[in-house]
RNA sequence: GGAGGCGUCGCCUAGUCCGGUCUAUGGCGCCGCACUGCUAAUGCGGUUUGGGUUCAUCGCCCAUCGAGGGUUCAAAUCCCUCCGCCUCCGCCA
């Protein structure tokens, strides 16, 4: 939800920020014009209410004659003020209903434009040449016996695959050496429920544009999330949190869901585009002044670990049409794959400036000035189960075994994966 | 799943039976001021949150006693539904 202060100031900001998403910014107007509404409807009804209150004293203290005619004034009254508030009431859902259709406000240094918009900021590392032909992550990992795709979708389906063996001890290492790192720069590790309260999936920004993403279990009304990003949103939710001492950091550890509806055909071979996935995401909250340059500091953590697993990579700066909702500014960092010769996106950041926050209530004291403000959240991905293909067609040999990055071994207890 | 108890402005707590000076009591904590070599102690004052009005301050007003409805001129208080926590019973990976 963005700050409709700002929107009232500084209308044409807004605007510049629909545009460069691509999105109807005629409905800027319509939120300012609902905003007036939903004012003079509340004035008028606590006008009124005010006069009730004060009647119902006199009503309290009257005896006998008097007490009944002010009861006849007072039951009239009574019947007005129930129809203004239901009055107030609908204007206040007009304008949020509005104003929660509208995304975040982008960064001005964003790239305008769609998915294809984005800007490279940066190219770490060399693919690499290899004297033989290589081989993809998939038939790579079935000739380790570390991927089994035939019977996870004997069990739950396509997109569904189970990790085995040294793919299993492959992706705990990695999470692990993920949670270090973090652990390392001062997070606090949280293991996070994956079901979460429709308010919750809402207030996170989940259920707007990409709510076919989302699996909902019907009977308990309840959300599987796509990141641990959304209970990590909505652990400080109502709270005002302390922020004096810096900002607030979290690392996600959670299975991860998603409906990939939309993406049939796409990414079908392997694990690159699965239903369900184990990730570490980092999550922090913070001053909205210092949320750029924490936002910088995600990014830095994401190469760090990028640089451990020892895979060539790229940072964009994605265009204003690909963020998501909550997002004012997005960096990935992308992964060469050698069988696809492209880059593919192993982490995500994000900075949701106050946007989340605002809908969950996440406030600290004003350090500036008196009263409450909205704090600023941010998040990004350590690692995810998708990061093992980027390691196994990046670090194979000739002979189909894979060479263990050395930051890897001590959690994997292995220095060369070997077909069996 | 069943029975019972509970939910009050940071924390604890009074108030709920029997509706109206509840403009929600008191303590702790916190903030400010005073006093005092310093600290402590003491005294005085302040301290829910969201919103409206206002250029802004002050002030005034509205809402807020887990959430949402209802009854009533009037609801922390009465009624209904839901949520959460605790105790016991049942069931279960």
């Amino acid at each position: 939800m963005i700050d409709t202060k700002l929107l009232r100031e500084d209308p044409e900001r807004v605007r510049a920020s629909q545009r460069a998403r691509g999105e109807d910014e005629g409905i800027v107007d319509e939120i300012l014009a609902a905003e007036q509404a939903r004012r003079s409807s509340l004035t008028e009804f606590e006008r009124l209410r005010a006069e009730q209150k004060s009647m119902g004293k006199q009503v309290a203290q009257a005896r006998g004659e008097d007490r009944q005619a002010l009861l006849a004034r007072t039951r009239d009254l009574a019947a007005d003020v129930k129809r203004l508030q239901g009055e107030a009431d609908a204007a206040q859902d007009r304008f949020d209903a509005l104003v929660r259709r509208i995304g975040n406000v982008v960064e001005p240094e964003v790239p305008v434009g769609g998915e294809d918009d984005y800007v490279v900021l940066e190219t770490v590392g060399t693919p690499p040449e290899f004297d033989f032909e290589p081989r993809d992550h998939l038939a790579l990992a079935e000739a380790l016996r570390a991927v089994d795709m035939e019977r996870g979708a004997k069990v739950s389906g396509s997109r569904f695959y189970f990790l085995t063996g040294v793919g299993a001890r492959l992706e705990l290492a990695l999470l692990h050496l993920a949670v270090a790192q973090a652990v390392e720069h001062g997070f606090t590790p949280m293991i996070t429920p994956t079901l979460v309260k429709s308010e919750v999936m809402a207030g996170a920004g989940f259920l707007d544009a990409h709510a076919d993403e989302v699996y909902r279990v019907e009977a308990d009304d309840l959300y599987l999330t796509g990141t641990s990003e959304v209970a990590l949103a909505g652990y400080h939710a109502d709270e005002i949190l302390d922020l004096s001492q810096g900002p607030m950091r979290y690392a996600g550890w959670s299975a991860c869901y998603r409906r990939e509806a939309g993406s049939y055909g796409k990414d079908t071979r392997g694990i690159i585009r699965v239903h369900q996935f184990h990730k570490v995401e980092m999550f922090t909250y913070c001053r909205v002044e210092d949320a750029a340059t924490e936002h910088q500091r995600l990014l830095g953590w994401e190469k760090e670990m990028l640089g451990k697993v020892e895979v060539p990579y790229r940072v964009i700066d994605t265009a204003a049409g690909d963020l998501g909702g909550p997002a004012a500014r997005k960096f990935d960092c992308e992964a060469w794959v050698p069988t696809q010769g492209r880059y593919r996106e192993l982490t995500s950041t994000s900075n949701c400036t106050t946007f989340q926050a605002r809908r969950f209530g996440i406030r600290e004291r004003d350090p500036h000035g008196s009263g409450t403000r909205t704090v600023a959240t941010l998040n990004g991905t350590l690692a995810t189960t998708r990061w093992i293909v980027a390691i196994l067609e990046n670090h194979q040999q000739a002979d189909g075994s894979v060479v263990v990055p050395a930051a890897l071994r001590p959690y994997l207890g292995l220095e060369v994966l070997r077909p069996e």
